[in-house]
DNA sequence: CACAATTAAGTTGTGCACAACCAATTGGCC
DNA sequence: GGCCAATTGGTTGTGCACAACTTAATTGTG
């Protein structure tokens, strides 16, 4: 673990360089897809969990995407705002607000079917691919958020 | 390319999630890990390039690291905040600025070499896979940087 | 030289990410 | 009933990303 230090300093071998710029890439093709839909990326993550789950409180929204509320609730004031959802507070218990789609936010999603294959499409990747580096990924963000838990103090 | 549409919004198959979630994991452990010296990860990505190049002007500065000056001019108002640049008009043409690294600036690349190890312990990967990881990460946006512009107007 | 086009930074406005803090509700407890 | 810890959202402040615009300097062309 102590070999050509020099060369650990250099940009373009940073791992995480290229995630973000590779994250910031995807970044400016969605903007582009999503322009006619009226959504930005982070907006479409979300709209995605709704229309997956239907209607969900925003605690466990934030669980889905990883996001806490001072991401969220901007974001969905605005989709709210966008008319394409509603937030209620729920009856059972008044500390959680339910996160449910319009009329319009439903029928959104029949358009936002056309997104996928133009961002696969984008990538250059079949299939196979993409699922196999989307696993990698996701083991390494399991890592990473392992790693920020056991390095939170001054563990190292 | 006209499969099982209704598993395409699914998020958990969206590979921009899980790329967007690795992302921000990593942020994550860079911010405990540049906490000490108190920088934040686009400030590190920027004295990585001047730590290498010594000095160069923003517009350079923005190349490599795919950032525009409405990114890096306040960034870099705050490293020069801290004493770690200096902005300077260059005399031969006067539109351009140089950054430079202070003295204090220069001597902070002895406290950062210690960075680079303790991500790569994060990441829970070897150099062959992060250096493979990265390579396909960089194909990636290769890819969709082309697909950005040749979908700007309405291609597709 | 004059002048249009280009280029480099900076500014403004919108939106996201996250830490820190706050308010209200809930539920267990005596 | 009254009290307290935990939970849920919200707010505020800082910083990044990017589009659109502004300003100043440079370059190319007649």
């Amino acid at each position: 673990m102590t070999a050509p230090t020099a060369d650990w300093l250099r940009l373009d071998q940073q791992i995480c360089f290229s995630l973000n710029a590779a994250a910031r890439a995807f970044g400016g093709v969605y903007r582009l897809i999503l322009k006619d839909l009226g959504l930005t990326y982070p907006q479409y993550l979300a709209m995605l969990v709704l229309w997956e789950h239907g209607e969900l409180p925003v605690k466990k929204l934030g669980e889905h995407l990883r996001l806490d509320s001072g991401t969220l609730s901007p974001l969905l004031k605005r989709l709210e705002a966008a008319g394409l959802v509603r937030r209620e507070r729920s009856a059972r218990d008044e500390r959680s607000v339910q996160v449910r789609l319009t009329e319009e936010g439903t029928a959104l999603r029949e358009r936002a079917l056309e997104v996928p294959p133009r961002i696969a499409a984008a990538t250059g990747l079949d299939l196979d691919e993409i699922s196999e580096l989307r696993a990698r990924l996701d083991r390494l963000t399991g890592a990473l958020d392992a790693a920020a838990l056991s390095e939170t103090p001054g563990c190292a």
